[in-house]
DNA sequence: TGTATATGGTTGTATATACAAGATAGGGGT
DNA sequence: ACCCCTATCTTGTATATACAACCATATACA
């Protein structure tokens, strides 16, 4: 008999997450909701228990399930925390935690650099720059406001790029090595226009994160990132 | 002969993970530096392959290696993290702006551990804690409301400091060493209470930083962080 | 020379089994 | 009523084994 990998493609303990995943997302499972044990598992997918259990455990991993020994495994309360150094790639990262990923693209054009934004490039007052607006949402949710001016002369195929399939982010890095990045994070008060593209009330908390791309040859790129705050936490890992 | 964990208290995959660590923070592993196979650590070892395998694949989950299918197990580039959100004293980095640096002591007692607080401290519920708020100021001016929960274990003379003198943070680094810290940020709405004691408009956005300091010991401190938006900026430098 | 093919080493998946350790409920004893 | 013990559930650790999938190299063949 084979004991191992079925040739569909897909790992077994795949398919338990999958469907755990999913009774808790249609709400079938709610927070604190214990889920059935490894034993049970098992028996209802026709694994052996340590597969369930790596289901479980991964699960656990990701932060959708809390277990504790001797008294089982729970629904985790669903905390969208985004690691600080994936936040480059909004896209995985949602895909990550399993969700669909779509974007709503609200503007993008060449314009003229103001002051701030030429300082911030490197380039003179007035020079030619690609200015975009993009959505970003999580199930149809949205959770990213992204404003990015892009200087042109390093990358300049930037207006012609199909963002509904790929992320600014995700270009960049490839037509610029990006080497270097300084970030700020700041709270702020939703302004309407910001707040009406997240489907949020006007004023409400949100993080802005500023955030300047550097790749060896210059200032490629300076953008401003705003999440709403109940929506997305950042989180780190800092290691003394 | 017993075959499931030895009375030591400790996980033998855990004595791998700690030599593999070791290696490579001694520079004998340098970055993409080939670590021996699952089956010749389980023979150093005198492991199992699958414990030998639980090792390897979370360093590998904690980013400090990559593996492949068919090639083999890899130190990975250290992650840049590292000089990423320095807010751990705020009295220095006031005194670096050449400001004056004070402080409002707001409650400084014991009492008994919440759940959610138990829960991230890792102590039973119900169990003494510390509790401490204090109003740290730029020039007299408020920019954060420090709440802390410490465990009593690891920081017995926590009620005594002079905190006038000395931050909390400074203090416990002095007594437990740290090793790890994780942190999640995100915005909020300013609560009465927390408003009132920054000087700000209730419900004005905040940063609210949850800090959770360990030491080899254990979990030491449990922090929440609150900065007034428009007085405070997190700086970042990423590195890619 | 160039192209298959075989071979051995590596990680990945899966099972069956065993024992350890924490939590809870129930049953007896005093 | 209270304490202790036990049975039984849970998760956690560990082993031995088997096969799959992938990669590189060596070998055989055209």
């Amino acid at each position: 008999m084979n004991t191992a990998t079925p040739n569909t493609g897909e790992p077994r303990y795949a398919a338990i997450k999958r469907h755990i995943r999913r009774q808790i997302e249609t709400g079938s499972w709610p927070v604190h909701f214990q889920v059935p044990s490894e034993n049970q598992l098992a028996q209802e997918f026709g694994v052996s228990r340590m597969t369930a259990r790596r289901a479980l455990t991964e699960l656990t991993d990701e932060g959708v399930l809390m277990r504790s020994q001797g008294l089982g495994t729970f629904v985790a309360e669903p905390v969208p925390a985004g690691s600080l150094l994936e936040v480059r790639n909004i896209a995985d990262e949602v895909s990550a935690r399993g969700h669909s990923y779509s974007n709503r693209i609200l503007l993008l054009q060449e314009c003229e650099a103001a002051a701030d934004v030429a300082r911030a490039l490197g380039i003179p007052e007035g020079a030619r720059i690609f200015h975009s607006i993009i959505v970003h949402c999580d199930n149809e949710l949205p959770i990213q406001w992204e404003e990015r001016f892009t200087n042109p002369g390093l990358a300049p195929d930037y207006l012609q790029q199909d963002f509904s399939a790929t992320t600014p982010n995700a270009y960049l890095s490839r037509v610029a090595p990006l080497t270097e990045a300084d970030t700020t994070v700041e709270a702020i008060a939703a302004k309407p226009a910001i707040a009406a593209a997240l489907a949020i009330e006007a004023n409400s908390a949100c993080l802005q994160i500023w955030r300047r791309t550097k790749s060896s040859a210059g200032t490629v790129s300076f953008a401003r990132l705003v999440h709403p705050g109940n929506r997305y936490r950042l989180g780190a890992q800092l290691r003394f």
